[in-house]
RNA sequence: GCCCUCGUAGCUCAGUGGAUUAGAGCGCUUGCUUGCGGAGCAAUAGGUCGCGUGUUCGAGUCGCGCCGAGGGCGCCA
């Protein structure tokens, strides 16, 4: 916002330490921390510390050395437009903006740009970004939501910072869990199955658990009990066989289930607006793995122990030469010749790289995952694929049950949808009492913008690395640091702009601002450096936070400021505009974290 | 045994090596509405930042060691 300002200013600096033999460590520039007034500052700590290790320093403590540059800078740059006065302090030298002219710039800029505020340049590398990679035919459940709205939101992060993104779905379709469904089903449910795409979805989960239990040796199992799970086992591995061989009716039997998952999913992503650019199934990388495997073993990085009935393996600490046990030996061909989960992803970068040309490759993938990442990076860079160096384990903590983890097999999941119903139910009980006189179209779809909102961030603002024990009543909550309360600012931005006629189209700032003003206008300015640094680090969390910061910041606003009722048409006519820049910043944020912005509630 | 992640208020969690006094939410206590929407605001209480040690002018933040929790470790995904 003052980037001229700031770079005539640090010349002046450079131009100072050079006249007087000083060795400036560089300049780091971040906001002075809130009294009333704002602007930007730096420090000579690093500077002085510096000297004084060089043995040139005046042998005065560092922190008051520091202060002794601050002064001798200060002294320096003099009188600049537009910043009211510059400061030594405590080692910082501190630049304190012209108020109006600041405040004018940050409002003006936000309403000029609008949902384009915060946007980061246009930058060269292209990101893939995996997520949502459910396995099919089992019903979604809470856990897959933390992959998707962490995907999506890291994905909208990026893509607002600057870099073309592709989201990347991978849904694991093929493997004995899914084998398992289609057996079942084929056997005991066959065109039973509910016409409701939700119904159907989690009825094919309930098939899974049920086989899952019939297929389990119990205790004190009799002779024909016994007999009749090893008939069951049997028909399962001769199914997976068949599957295997590509035989025609297995394959449309499972091609036919898996589409009843995929409607589900579809459904849910398109709830959460999410779209998905780009679906790589497993079952389609399951052939070219193979292949790899072979390229792998030419070029000598893999070995191959299968005449002496082992697998095909990748030494990776040995190849790397290193002496502690770090990233392991991988399988990556079983000694039967079918192909692991490694292999596949192997395949799949490699389609990622030269298909979809990423530069720079993000897995969203729970936690449990890491080593396998690891090895699988490790791997591509053996194989010399520079952009291995820019892939990047987005590992999250699992969501788990007050009573443990989560589990498909014995049918312990919460689903997704039960979730989002309930968090509709409540928001509408809530917005009843509220908005009489609403339709109850409008009501319903605006419920589920608050009851998905609340969920959504109920998940982005805990830390990717964090477990989360998952408490309905917690993730539904519409008080304290949850969504609806940052939503709520945006709908009071609205009325009060609504009950006005509109913000004007310019306005000064001339008048005194109360310390409320500032630390709003203080506050939206920094999200595009916000975005950049959430982008940089990968994190979501950091949109989430600011989005909670900012909204407290302007309930405050609102209760100590009178907008509307303003001592004068001007200040009302300034006030107006920094109120449709603060809704239009909260909207932007809120678009980030997935989460609708609605004008009532 | 080796590797990874983590340990901050009663609970759930934030916290870029730097600005008197480490911040939120929930929960506890108390005030605020003939006012732009009370899903709110304001205030009060609550801390040996797991322990030790080192690096540094300066450590919740970086290194090492220990204690504790969770996860992972050649043919599951």
């Amino acid at each position: 916002m003052f980037d001229a300002e700031q770079k005539a200013i640090e010349a002046k600096v450079k131009e100072f330490c050079q006249q007087h033999d000083i060795q400036l460590a560089g300049l780091k520039w971040q906001p002075i921390p809130f009294n009333g007034e704002w602007g930007i500052s730096t420090s000579f700590f690093q500077t002085a510390a510096d000297e004084a290790r060089a043995g040139k320093g005046t042998g005065k403590p560092v922190p008051q050395r520091a202060q002794e540059i601050a002064e001798q800078v200060k002294a320096q740059i003099g009188s600049v437009k537009d910043i009211s006065r510059v400061e030594a302090l405590r080692g910082y030298l501190n630049l304190y903006f012209s108020t109006e002219e600041y405040a004018s710039r940050v409002v003006n800029t936000i309403l000029e740009q609008g949902a384009d505020f915060g946007r980061g340049a246009k930058k060269s590398e292209r990101v893939m970004v995996e997520y949502a990679q459910p396995n099919t035919h089992h019903s979604f459940h809470i856990g897959h939501a933390r992959t998707t709205l962490l995907g999506e939101s890291l994905a909208r992060i990026m893509e607002f910072s600057g870099f073309e993104t592709i989201r990347a779905s991978y849904p694991g379709d093929i493997g004995l869990g899914v084998i398992t469904v289609v057996w079942a089903y084929n056997k005991f449910y066959k065109g039973q199955e509910p016409r409701d795409v939700h119904e159907r979805g989690q009825w094919l989960a309930k098939i899974y658990t049920e086989a899952t239990s019939l297929l389990e040796a119990k205790e004190n199992e009799t002779p024909e009990e016994k007999a009749q799970r090893e008939a069951y086992e049997t028909e399962r591995r001769e199914m997976y066989r068949k599957w295997d061989a590509g035989d025609p009716a297995v394959r449309a039997l499972w091609l036919e289930t898996r589409e009843w998952s995929m409607e589900e999913l579809r459904d849910i992503l398109d709830m959460l607006d999410v779209g998905i650019d780009v679906w790589f199934y497993e079952s389609d990388v399951d052939e070219p793995s193979k292949d790899i495997v072979d390229e792998l073993l030419e070029r000598g990085i893999a070995e191959d122990e299968r005449p002496q009935g082992g697998p095909v393996i990748v030494k990776i600490d040995e190849k790397l030469g290193l002496e502690k046990e770090k990233y392991r030996t991988a399988v990556i061909l079983r000694s039967d010749g079918t192909s692991l989960y490694l292999t596949k992803d192997l395949a799949l970068a490699k389609v990622k790289f030269e298909q979809h040309h990423v530069d720079r490759s993000i897995y969203v993938v729970d936690f449990r995952q890491s080593l396998h990442f690891q090895q699988a990076f490790k791997i591509l860079e053996l194989w010399g694929f520079p952009q291995a160096a820019k892939c990047y384990h987005l590992s999250y903590g699992y969501i788990t049950l007050p009573e443990g983890a989560m589990s498909a097999r014995r049918g312990r999941v919460v689903l997704f949808k039960d979730v989002a119903d309930e968090a509709e139910r409540r928001a509408l009980a809530a917005m009843t009492e509220r908005t009489p006189d609403m339709s109850v179209e409008k009501r319903r779809t605006i419920a589920r913008q608050i009851g998905l909102g609340a969920l959504a961030y109920s998940i982005l603002s805990v830390d990717n690395n964090k477990d989360i024990v998952f408490d309905v009543n917690d993730a539904l909550s519409f008080d304290g640091r949850t969504a609806p309360y940052i939503q709520n600012a945006h709908v009071r931005a609205n009325s009060i702009l609504r009950k006005a006629g509109g913000a004007p189209d310019a306005a000064p700032f001339a008048h005194e601002l109360a310390s409320h003003e500032v630390q709003l206008i203080d506050l939206i300015s920094r999200f595009p450096a916000t975005v950049e640094q959430a982008a940089q680090e990968y994190r979501p969390l950091i949109v989430a936070t600011y989005a909670y910061d900012l909204a407290n910041t302007f309930h405050s606003f609102y209760h100590s400021v009178p907008v509307i009722q303003a001592e004068s048409a001007e200040v009302q006519a300034s006030r107006l505009r920094l109120v449709a820049a603060a809704r239009q910043v909260l909207a932007n944020a809120l678009r980030l974290l997935v989460i609708q912005a609605p004008d009532v509630m």
